[in-house]
Order: C-alpha cells, then sequence, then structure tokens
RNA sequence: GCCCCCAUUGUCUAGUGGUUAGGAUAGAGGGCUGUGGUCCCUUUGAUGCGGGUUCGAUUCCCGCUGGGGGCCCCA
C-alpha cells in the first residue's frame, strides 16, 4: 500500500528539536533586547479579514501572494502575510486608553504564497518592532539603537553589516524640487532608484533616459545614491532655500543624532533606499550584510504617519522593522555566529536515572519526582538497558550525573551517584542525594 | 507565474542499462550477566512518486512532488 509522502508542503517546514533551539534563541537574544528598552509583547489573530489587507497593500498581495481561507462561502478570510493591519486596528480600537509611546513587539509567524528561494519560505517568523509616538526623530534613533543592539548581542560588528537608511520626505523634495522629475513619474522613478544596485551601470542609465525623456533631470537622478553625506551633494543647481526644506532637514538633524548615540560605525546614510511600501513618509532603512553571501536586505522598516487612518480619525504616526529570522539565521550562520551548543538540547542540570531492571523502576521514579521537586532536570532509563549502554548514553547525550539503582539500592533506600566529568561515584541514603546533587551543579 | 541546477538507507555519500546497490556515520545487540567516552564483532536500514523506451531501468527520456539558485514581488 502507498504511504504518505512524509515531506511537508512547499515551503512549509517541519521544526525538529535542534531547530526548534536555534529559533528560540535567536528570539530569547531579540526578547532581551527589545525588554531591555521596555517594549511589550502583543499578538494578533492569525486569520484576518482580507479586506484591511486589500485596501491597505497591493493588489498583488491579496491576489497573488495570500493564503485565503474561505469556510462560508464569499467570506474571505487570510492567513495574515504581515501584522500592521493587525496592530493598526487594535491601536485604533483602544486609542482612548492606550498611552503614547506605545512600544510594542511580536514574533508573529506569517504567511506568504511566494516561489521559496533563500531566507524565503511560505511560512516564517517575523520579528515586529514598532514604536508609535508623535515625536519622530527620536522614535527613529531608538529604533537603530535597537537594531545595533539586536546585531551586537549575537556578536556581529559594523564590518558585517550597516543599516543604510534614506528619507522619503527628502527623497520626494530631491525628486522634485532638485531633479525637478514630474510628479506624475516619480513613482516609477522611486522603482527605479530601488533598483539601482542591482543592475548594469548602462542599463540603468539607458532605463532612467529612456523614461524621464529629459536628460537634465535624468543626469540629477542618476547622482542619487553616489553621495552619502547630506552636506556633500553633487547638484549644481540647489535651490537657495534647499536646506530649509523639512526632509533636509529630517536628515541633517538624524545624520547629527546618529553620530552623538556613536552609531555611526553602523549607519550609512544610502538615498538610494527607498522600500516598496506606499505608506512610509519618514526615515525609511535597511539593514545589510556587508559582505557577498547574503546579496538581499536582511530586513528593514520606516517611519509611517498615518498608521491608523482605516479605523480612525486619529493620526498616529509610527516607525519600526520586520525581521524574517530565517533571513537572520543565515546571516549569523554565514559569519559563524551560532554557538553549536545552542544545536543540543541542555542538560546542565539534568541527571540521567539509570535503574538496572525492572524491579528498581518504582524507585528510580520516586528519585525522579524528588530531584524535579528540586528544580532539576530527571529522565529514567525505562528500558533497563545493561549500565555500560545507560551510561555510554547518558554520557553522549551531555548529562553531567546518573543515578545508579540496583537491587542494592533498593534494599537499602539509597541511591548511586555519579559524577560524568570525573568519575567519582558515592552511595548515598535518598535523603542526603539532594544536598550532595546541590553542592556540585 | 517564469528560467537554471538537483534528488541513492536517519545523515553524508560511492557506483551501475543485467544477478546480493558499496562505504562512513548514527541506531540496535553483543564482547563486558553493576560502570561511559576508545576498540572489536554482529545487525536493522535506500534508488522520492507516476509514466515511457528496453528482453531488462536505480541508471536513458517525459511528467509530478520536493529542494537549491535567480527573475517577478518583497506588504
Amino acid at each position: 500500500m502507498n504511504k504518505f509522502s512524509t515531506q511537508p508542503l512547499r515551503g512549509f517546514s517541519d521544526f525538529y528539536p535542534e531547530e526548534m533551539r536555534v529559533d528560540k534563541w535567536i528570539l530569547g537574544k531579540i526578547r532581551e533586547v527589545v525588554e531591555g528598552y521596555g517594549y511589550e509583547e502583543w499578538n494578533g489573530p492569525t486569520l484576518e479579514s482580507i479586506d484591511i489587507f486589500a485596501a491597505k497593500s497591493s493588489e498583488e498581495l491579496v491576489t497573488e501572494q495570500a493564503f485565503i481561507v474561505e469556510k462560508v462561502k464569499g467570506e474571505k478570510l487570510i492567513l495574515r502575510p504581515e501584522l500592521t493591519p493587525s496592530l493598526a486596528r487594535m491601536v485604533a480600537a483602544k486609542i482612548k486608553e492606550l498611552e503614547l509611546p506605545l512600544r510594542w513587539y511580536v514574533f508573529p509567524n506569517c504567511f506568504r504564497y511566494e516561489r521559496p528561494q533563500r531566507g524565503r519560505r511560505r511560512e516564517f517568523i517575523q520579528v515586529n518592532v514598532d514604536i508609535l509616538s508623535h515625536d519622530g526623530l527620536y522614535a527613529d534613533l531608538e529604533i537603530f539603537n535597537i537594531i545595533v543592539d539586536i546585531m551586537k548581542s549575537f556578536g556581529v560588528t559594523g564590518k558585517q553589516f550597516q543599516i543604510r537608511w534614506n528619507n522619503r520626505r527628502f527623497l520626494d523634495e530631491l525628486l522634485l524640487m532638485v531633479a525637478k522629475v514630474p510628479e506624475g513619474l516619480k513613482n516609477q522613478v522611486y522603482k527605479m532608484i530601488d533598483k539601482r544596485d542591482k543592475m548594469e551601470p548602462a542599463e540603468y542609465e539607458k532605463w532612467v533616459r529612456d523614461t524621464l525623456r529629459d536628460d537634465a533631470a535624468a543626469d540629477r537622478v542618476l547622482q542619487i545614491g553616489s553621495f552619502h553625506d547630506i552636506n556633500v551633494l553633487p547638484f549644481d543647481n540647489l535651490p537657495h532655500e534647499f536646506f530649509e526644506y523639512p526632509g533636509v532637514k529630517e536628515v541633517q538633524q538624524l545624520t547629527e543624532m546618529i553620530k552623538k548615540a556613536g552609531l555611526k560605525p553602523y549607519c550609512t546614510f544610502s538615498p538610494e533606499i527607498v522600500r516598496g511600501l506606499d505608506y512610509y513618509t519618514g526615515t525609511v532603512y535597511e539593514v545589510f550584510d556587508t559582505g557577498t553571501e547574503n546579496r538581499r536586505a536582511l530586513f528593514g522598516g520606516g517611519r509611517y504617519d498615518n498608521l491608523i487612518d482605516l479605523f480612525s480619525d486619529v493620526q498616529l504616526p509610527g516607525t519600526g522593522f520586520g525581521l524574517g529570522i530565517y533571513v537572520l539565521e543565515l546571516f549569523l550562520t554565514t559569519y559563524n555566529k551560532i554557538p553549536p551548543e545552542v544545536k543540543l538540547p541542555d542538560r546542565s542540570h539534568g541527571v540521567y536515572i539509570a535503574p538496572l531492571d525492572a524491579s528498581c523502576l518504582l524507585l528510580a521514579i520516586k528519585v525522579a519526582q524528588l530531584l524535579r521537586a528540586q528544580g532539576k532536570q530527571a529522565l529514567v532509563g525505562y528500558d533497563c538497558r545493561k549500565l555500560g549502554r545507560q551510561i555510554e548514553t547518558a554520557s553522549k547525550r551531555g548529562f553531567p550525573y546518573v543515578i545508579i539503582i540496583g537491587k542494592k539500592e533498593v534494599d537499602a533506600q539509597s541511591v548511586t551517584l555519579k559524577n560524568l566529568q570525573n568519575g567519582e561515584q558515592q552511595t548515598v541514603p535518598i535523603a542526603e542525594m539532594g544536598k550532595i546533587l546541590v553542592s556540585k551543579t
């Protein structure tokens, strides 16, 4: 008879204990950092109405890349592809009682019907960290600080990653007032700038010139991405009041703040960073591997001015980032930053109890319970294999101690405690077992 | 949705149009009937699925499934 395939669905993963330990380790590090900044964990439902995604996001997201659940005909539910609409909904519902600024994080599993490739699955865990408040630049700076602290907690340095940041307001001013790009072509030019780094320079130049049909404007658009300092711009026609533009001032101020906060080794101002989302309005950023192994952005985010406008007339700006932990894992693996012991079960407080035959099992179980009551981890070798094998197993699995229980121990109501590191062993009454273990581990 | 590459025991892999598909490692048992990590012996276990060519296919061809890489997209 044909058996079912043991493979998971395309783009989905099985998580065996080893993978779970790696994920938990990564999330634990991130949690430690964001909790240190006072962020609170939240969560939304896994299923949402498709409407809020259709309204907020592109047509393609909803029609092509959504996992749709249609239990009742006509009622379209979507397995969440991201959490921002849920965040907006939940914040809007309690906008009057929530205290600003709101510092929230969540580690949701999200779903997108895409072609799986390096760092991309159809179900993935995407860390979201958001701060919702009215004072913009300090919130942006805090997010940069968090990103840097997260990366540092994994032991990577500014040599291995960079936050490349830009500002949408600034980019608008640059395109419309300096490059003189017609308003109608703005979004197309955004798209081109976004693609710049992936294309051959000649091909890119041709694309820009063909699209703009204005050599002067094209010349200036082609300069975007060639400079990394707002104070040294390669344009000869800057308007007199250029440095009074709000976007330009924001970039200048944030540059200054980054320097003073000591984040300069980790941040690069990069005017070609656009991000696809329509709702970004201020500072945007993407985190990159500086090496060649991971060419895509590791993760990114940005500032949006109208998070909750679908649900409320109240205006609430915010900024935050989304980080797929599978991509981060590949990055960390590239730089050898996942310690091998992360993949092994933690037996540092473990005791392996080795009964010699079935008549010893009841005492073994009782001893295990006593140990657990003291906060130890205790495993009973129910199969009662021969002692050599049991010790071998315990040793290979990393247990520091074995407790041997045979006929002698049952008769005397004692245990034989063996230290696997140095081979020492002693037989003690059960009542004293805890004391000895506590003093040793 | 498109393009390229890939698929052999749990894992890593060798090999072949023809008779028992080989090794390493992991697992199980024993050497050692109450003492581990080394060693020795024995043993379990594989050609992803479906179709075609052929006397015969694990091998060649097609499709499917899954994986890797890229395009599109990246909310």
